[in-house]
DNA sequence: TCCTTCACGTTGCAGGTGCAACGTAACGGA
DNA sequence: TCCGTTACGTTGCACCTGCAACGTGAAGGA
């Protein structure tokens, strides 16, 4: 065998290169010609490692699925793990805001290709089950069910991202939201620092 | 001047074609040719509405954000009104999954259009506003911060329609979910039916 | 009756799309 | 040294895209 390469390795810089086309310009702007052009090789080496732009656009989801995993650390407060799978949801830095982008655009996209769709659901659901079984873990019921708060959860996040992606929400607000809601779903006395001048009249 | 013809009607027909090759076949297959097919008509008379593209598909947001409106009805009980105002916000029904097909694809738009992404974050920080003043309005302190509670709950709800359209939830448990944070925002005592059989590893 | 004006329909174009087919250079085992 | 395999690069094709340009029929005021 030839040339030695590590096939996985250029795959893997390929879907970088589209998820960057991705957050940047959007899904609609993800052709094999685009993401090559990002990658800085030639459309035919892409379609070599990727026999049709599905395969490639799904690879890519694993990519990033793949890395939310990796950087979740084992901590062995619950509540503290739990916080910091939902934080790194949360468009709070330039790399998650590229996440987020790609993350609405592949749900959008998952309206349509039903193995996208259910690559998602796999995802959301274990994360689910995580979240609730480290609710219960903790010990202090609150006042909501834990499945019902791990749904609340899980759901909250999603739409906090969407609207600190879209400029409805800062930052800030988003965070102080989701604390706000992990002490309820953890029945911890709840301690909401004031909110800065969050208003909604002056826009 | 002849054939004396209403353009607003026009267009919200088009619209109403747009909106059902948004929602069936997603954002990247709505083209001219394909609206115009939907609706029956030649891509002519698509151009001679819309001068462009872009205009036709924000057209058709101000379309379903006005019907959304519409639908509001007016209610004095504070949390009652806040209830229909976010129950309609799930695709709890096949309209509403339509409509909600359409805005999760929206949100993938607005991140390339800052014009898209300013009409819906208009929408947002309204509703977000209203619901902050329904919660005050209701008297009952919770919790929760009034403010905290609405951006909560707007957020949630834009969760729960993401993972119902999805498939990671079903209707049921997203009404459930939303209305034991209605009780929280509202200072109401929780009545959480039991959860139906919501585990989680059955998928 | 004419003739302007509106409401479309038709045609065409330059560019982009996914993908198949084919070419080729280089490495490594035989 | 030969030769098969791998890793690309190149070319081409059928199709679709938004949009401009132009054509046409009818309605209604003059």
């Amino acid at each position: 065998m030839p040339k030695l390469v590590d096939p996985h390795e250029r795959r893997t810089l390929l879907a970088d290169a589209l998820l960057r086309v991705a957050a940047e310009r959007g899904l609609m702007d993800v052709s094999l010609r685009h993401v090559a052009a990002e990658a800085g090789v030639t459309a035919g080496m892409v379609q070599h490692y990727f026999r049709t732009k599905d395969e490639m656009m799904i690879f890519a989801l694993d990519v990033v699925a793949a890395r939310v995993q990796a950087r979740l650390e084992d901590d062995p407060d619950p509540r503290r793990l739990v916080r910091s799978l939902l934080v790194q949801l949360l468009p709070l830095d330039a790399d998650r805001e590229l996440e987020g982008r790609v993350a609405v655009a592949y749900h959008a996209y998952a309206a349509t290709r039903p193995d996208v769709a259910a690559r998602l659901r796999q995802d959301t659901i274990g994360m689910r089950a995580a979240v609730a079984e480290r609710i219960r873990a903790a010990g202090h019921p609150g006042p909501l069910d834990p499945d019902v708060a791990a749904t609340g959860l899980l759901a909250l996040v999603e739409g906090l991202a969407v609207h600190v992606l879209g400029g409805h929400l800062a930052p800030d607000d988003a965070l102080a939201t989701l604390d706000a809601h992990l002490d309820l779903a953890f029945g911890t006395p709840v301690s909401t620092p004031p909110p800065a001048a969050r208003s909604g009249s002056r826009a």
